[in-house]
Order: C-alpha cells, then structure tokens, then sequence
DNA sequence: GTTGCCGGATTGTCGGACAATCTGACTGTG
DNA sequence: CACAGTCAGATTGTCCGACAATCCGGCAAC
C-alpha cells in the first residue's frame, strides 16, 4: 500500500553538488578550473564543510578529481582516460545486447522507447542538450538490459565523465539524421535476434564515437 | 627519470577509513551494526568531521549505507544486491574470458600467477583469510583482462561488498581442493581459447557461489 | 643552474555550537 | 484496546572559527 509515494530529500550537500553539476555541464565551468573551497562556500552561501561534502559526492561520481593538498579541479579527460571509458562503455552494452533475448519485457520496450524518444528529437532539430541526453538514454537503455543496477550506475559515471567535455564539443554532430538511423538500426537487430551482429555492429558504433570524440578532444 | 618512486600518502581520513574497514573485515562489526559519529570520534581519537568524511569514503565503496538523519549503518547483503552483485560480476568476468586472446601478455601472466597463488595457499591450508583473498584475486585476473581500469574498480567495490559478508560465513569453504581445481579448469579452457566453454563454466560457477553465498545468508 | 629559504594561498583537521529530524515512550481519548 | 497527540533524548546536518601542514612561486645565495 501507498507505493510510488517518494520524497525527495533536499540536502544542502546535494543542492550544492546538482548546482555544480548544472554549472559543468552547462559549461560555466571549464574542465581544468580549479574549485576552490571558500570561494565555493561563498558563492553558494554554504559553509565549507559542506562544500567539501558536495565535492566528495562529484568525486565518487568522477567529474572531479581532487589533487591532496592542492584541492580539487573539473575533470579533464585525457586520451588515456577516454579510451578506458569506451572500453568499459563497450563490454557494457555488448552484455546489454546479449543479455537482449533473456531481458524482462519492460527493458526492452524502454530501450524501444528511448530510440522512438531519440528519433523524434532528431527530426524537430532539438536543442543540442537534449539531444545529447536522448542519445546518452538510448546507451544507457541498452546496459540496462543487463538487469543490473549496479552496472547501471556504473554506466551513469562514465557517461558523466564523457558528457563533461562533450558539453564543449558537441557541435561537431552535424549528421543526426545518421546517428538516429544507426540507432534504428541497432535495435532492429535485436528485434530479430541477430546477437552476433549487434556485437559488431555497436563495436564500431563505440569505435568510431570515440574516434570522433578524441579528435574533438585535441583542441 | 626516478619513476617507481612513489609515496603513500597518509591522511588522517584514510587511516580512519582503513581501520573501519579493517575492523568489518575482522568480524569486529556485525553487518548492520549502526556507526554513530561521536562514538568513532571518541574511539578513533579525531575529529567528528574527520570520521564523515571516512563514512562518506565508505559509503562511495558500499561496505557501509547511510540514511539520511538516522546515520550509517555496516552494509548487511540483502538477496536483491546479492543477486545484483553477482549478475553485475558475471557480466564483468565474461567480459574478461572474451578478451583473453586479445588481451596483453602481462594481464594473461596476472591470471596465471594468480592460480597458482591460490593453488599455493590451498594446498598448504592457509588461513581462511588469506585463502579468501586468493580466490577473489583470482576473479580480479579475470575481469582485469578487460583492461579497463573504471571496470576494475567496480569489481573491487563488488568483491568488496560480498567480501564483507563473506568474513561471517566462509568457514563453509570445506572443498578447497574442488574450488581450486575448479579455477584451475578455468584458466585451462582460456589457454586453449574455447572462449565458449569458458563462458558456460563462468557461469556455472558463479551461479553455484551465488547460491551457497545465499543460503549461507539465510542465517 | 642548482639549492635553500620565505611568504602567501589553500587544504586538512579540529572543536564547538545549534537547529532539524528521528525514535520511542508516555499519555489521553474514545 | 486501538489510535492520535505530545514530549524528551539522541543523532545527524550544517554552520562557524581556528590553526597546523602543505604546496606554489619567486627570490636570494652559492
């Protein structure tokens, strides 16, 4: 009884860190700049301590790194730390694909969703933002076939990492037309079962995502 | 020049963190047992802010879980992260035995060492402790074939969250000499790449520790 | 060019304080 | 006896101020 009655727990930890979450991802915040603690504590009328919390919380979630004793600074993601990124993106969603045929039904049609999501935005030529996050939700659906959260949350963090720098870089994605009917595609192999298939087919997706996104990284 | 040098770096935090969890491994704190601020100030010797920040360290790990206004609590393994944990770990491991043939030497060498490490330890009749940190390090080998180091980490903090479980009930371990046997088919079957074969004993295997991990939590 | 040293800035840790919140028991009411 | 209201105690969430430890950059000395 009385199920789907949440409440959501307003910290001020966590209204801090979602208001530097916004800030980075709006691109307020360049990746490289340091975050001071006073000034922070300033800025958003809090005290330190508990700007040192938010900044715990955004550490966990990797989109700062903090330096001891030198304090903590947007994250910068170096080629090194991308391709570690697409390698884990990669081994998560090809077991999200092969995972497919034994998934609950609910995952499915929310993958089936998000792509129907995605397309629709890419024909109404959306705000870039939004895209992104249709884009970043149809890769997130396909991990999700694996059913399990905590690989789940694992795939939130990297693509929080990635989206950081994206914010910046994101213009570059000039074929959205393209990008949705690769998307199209992938499901469709996995409708008919093609597992093989779809493996290949989303290793080259990730491949050349990464190729594109480390070369929007060199400047 | 002067590379291999490194230094630890010790903060107060850290240490606090490291002795919270070296006391749940020990035993020293039942899962569930409830992890006042003050009190652990008092024990550990330092400032209440200093033991939030370990808390929020392990808290990130998942060996313990905070609720908001009621304070922080050992991690006790219900059968949903059971099963979570385990679903995420054969995904991850499976990831690995697929790239067995692509991976670098080095990471192959790690398995093997790691095998024999655990065949050493099994066969002189260890302690438990040691004998339990073999056998998880033989399962780090194998998803570190990924050679992803963020999939790495997940792996840790998953071994980390059974592990704790684990320190209450692994006098159960009676067939040493069949686990490592086991382990030691494992590689067998990677080293002759039938990749496949690998994959359906992963899973049996895990599936088997899932299970004798949840009856013995059922007490 | 290297070494030694100094000053300013920032973090790491401390201690104390107080409001907000939760728990559990107690109480009154029907 | 079931239920709602109330209250005290315990604990967390947040704030503040303080100070030592550490790091950086620059300057002087050799």
């Amino acid at each position: 009884m009385y199920d789907s009655l949440t409440l959501e727990h307003s910290s001020t930890v966590e209204r801090a860190a979602e208001e530097l979450r916004r800030a980075m991802f709006a691109g307020e915040l360049e990746p490289g700049t340091p975050l001071r603690e006073v000034g922070l504590a300033d800025s958003l009328g809090v005290a330190r301590s508990t700007v040192r919390e938010a900044l715990g919380l955004l550490i966990a979630e990797g989109l700062v790194i903090r330096v001891p004793n030198r304090g903590v600074a947007v994250a910068a993601l170096d080629p090194a730390a991308l391709s570690d990124v697409f390698r884990a993106r990669t081994v998560l969603e090809e077991a999200g694909a092969r995972a497919w045929a034994g998934a609950p039904e609910d995952l499915r049609s929310a993958l089936r969703a998000s792509v129907d999501d995605y397309a629709r935005l890419g024909g109404a030529g959306a705000d870039p933002q939004q895209l992104t996050r249709a884009h970043i939700e149809v890769h997130r659906a396909i991990a999700a076939l694996t059913g399990s959260e905590r690989l789940l949350a694992l795939v939130d963090a990297l693509h929080g990492e990635i989206r950081l720098t994206l914010g910046h870089v994101d213009r570059v994605r000039g074929n959205v037309r393209e990008q949705v009917a690769a998307h199209r595609g992938l499901l469709e192999l996995l409708e008919r079962d093609r597992t093989e298939e779809v493996v290949q087919a989303l290793r080259e997706h990730l491949g050349g995502a990464e190729t594109s996104l480390g070369a929007a990284l060199r400047r």
